[in-house]
DNA sequence: AAAAAAATTGAAAACGTTTTAATTTATTCG
DNA sequence: CGAATAAATTAAAACGTTTTCAATTTTTTT
């Protein structure tokens, strides 16, 4: 049923349907009830596509989702949805391979240019990453999830890495441990910068050397976890502790210290951290794991809201959310032997 | 810059150039050449929104994303984009707590009824699956990524999991193995039963007892394979076999196997079903594990072709595809002790 | 009770395309 | 060469809303 028919069973114009429909206050309370009631009762709904060539506004939110990070990501999506719930604002997902940054950028330039999100949330960003600048010159609302080292004034949501793994390894050397290994994320990514500082820091602030040794970089997953604690844990003297990026690594780990009949919590301290999975619980491990944890599903949650912030016209230069993470203690962390 | 804007700098009819670029035979070559060289030049592209008013449709495939398979999720949706990219066509993700099956539905009425997706895909569905009623009673074009038992005729894209499970299964009892654990997906939904079924039918076939304190169901997660193959192997006799229902699975398989100092391949034996994913590689696992194996990534690829087969007239009935698992073994599986 | 003000409703013009039906231009053929 | 046919182009009518501006009705004030 079109706006026109529905308007004349109730004896009505469509522009005060349409009014009424979309809470104007110059219509009659009476008015507003006998429409939207009528309108539940024949199922009438607006012409979406109408709605939005008018309007101008499209009703949705682009997400690109590179390979490699997809847990994280169906995570973050989930907590958009909680916010985007009520809404009438979609979320578009361009899956991307993502080998080359050249190509990215395209993916970019097209998602906007084809004019079918209102706005782009920027994950993954790089230091000096070009999407940033791309979208600020094109006009195009963003929120980046992370943090970048762009001049542009933007929009961003992060959490605080440098001090989680500053006070991770604090911790670790309180236990005093000497020899901390560190596998972070991939490289390049300004998160795996900002952990890689705070492991830096609190080393240098107890005087201690830096050994480029014992860290590395890689992808998220138990395989990389297990690989690289293996190949430190033959080195001799080997690391007492751990700080991994992520549950998955941890889970390496995990599996790299009992191939060398280690015991976690006791021949080896680990600290994770966790985006907190529905589905891989660090008090269920075994031994419990210790982490820095900080929901990635609230942070699609937040950014959902912040995007929505920017659409109704907040400049992205006053939307800065640095987010504090926790530090909790389980079994995987002891004294050094 | 509008059509007409643009149209008037070709010095050609609206009419034309809208033709033009849609690839319509009746328009010159040699003004199409120039239509399309201009419209890059100038950068014009025809606003989405008025396109999809007037042709009614809407360029979005709809897929809701539960919680609890996001993994799974994320890998298939890879795969549609491979397929889409060059289309026109976006895909429209809709997360969903899926706590009850009542707001389940809701969701995907309220996704039908708003007009925003022209075609949808379901996913991890249920033999009695009210899903799939629901859209055909709608007339929503739909493909479902399973099967379901439903009555009304309907496009799907499955797996043999029946077969898969069964081979796996017969191939343990060739080694010798007796007692064999069966740690299966969710309960309730298709694959989960036709899976049971294939596990079942090869114990029949040998004229083997069914002994359902060997068989779970739950999530697919390293947390819920670890805890099941714990409380199998505390059983007397303990099972000397494992059929796992994913990758996940199959690691908790592993630790729960370590932990009671049990070498896989030797005291117990492990096939797990492998849905292809770029960070978790059944070979490079120690020992590297056997698996009955198909790309969810791949299946995506497949169900956005067949989505669009559907949405060019094709009639559900006739898209209908059963792929075929490959039983890959490897280090896992060996005799029975 | 009339005038003024406020509240409510409506007519008509966008929004930017695609597509139908009509028109013009080019080609073929007797 | 002219009629018939084919090919290419265009004018105008959708598509279904929202919104501006104007008109009407209702309420308040004097």
């Amino acid at each position: 049923m079109k706006l026109k028919d529905f308007a004349k069973h109730l004896d009505l114009s469509p522009t005060t349907v349409s009014r009424a429909l979309s809470g104007y206050p110059e219509v009659r309370e009476s008015t507003r009830k006998r429409v939207a009631d009528e309108a539940l009762r024949l199922g009438y709904r607006p012409n979406i596509n109408a709605v939005r060539l008018v309007t101008g506004r499209v009703g949705a939110i682009g997400i690109l989702m590179g390979r490699g990070r997809e847990v994280h990501f169906a995570e973050f999506l989930s907590g958009m949805g909680e916010r985007l719930g009520g809404e009438d604002i979609d979320i578009l997902v361009t899956p991307i391979a993502e080998h080359d940054a050249r190509e990215e950028i395209q993916l970019y330039s097209r998602l906007v240019e084809s004019r079918r999100v209102d706005a782009i949330i920027v994950n993954g960003p790089r230091p000096d990453d070009e999407r940033i600048s791309l979208l600020h010159r094109l006009g195009m609302p963003f929120l980046v999830h992370g943090r970048s080292e762009t001049a542009v004034p933007y929009a961003w949501l992060d959490i605080d890495n440098e001090g989680a793994i500053k006070r991770a390894t604090s911790h670790l050397l309180d236990l005093g441990h000497r020899r901390i290994a560190m596998i972070n994320g991939r490289p390049g990514v300004t998160f795996s910068v900002h952990r890689d500082k705070g492991y830096r820091d609190a080393l240098v602030e107890r005087g201690l050397p830096f050994d480029p040794k014992l860290v590395a970089h890689g992808n998220f997953t138990d395989e990389v976890g297990f690989r690289f604690a293996r190949s430190f844990l033959e080195q001799s003297p080997r690391p007492t502790a751990f700080v991994a990026g992520s549950m998955m690594t941890a889970l390496g780990v995990y599996r790299a210290a009992r191939s060398l009949d280690l015991i976690v919590g006791k021949d080896i301290s680990v600290i994770a951290h966790d985006d907190v999975f529905p589905y891989l619980n660090a008090d269920n491990m075994a031994p419990s794991l210790s982490t820095t944890r900080s929901s990635m599903r609230a942070a699609g949650t937040r950014s959902a809201e912040l995007v929505l912030q920017l659409l109704s016209g907040k400049p992205p230069a006053e939307i800065h959310e640095l987010w504090p993470v926790e530090l909790i203690l389980r079994e995987s962390t002891g004294l050094a032997p």
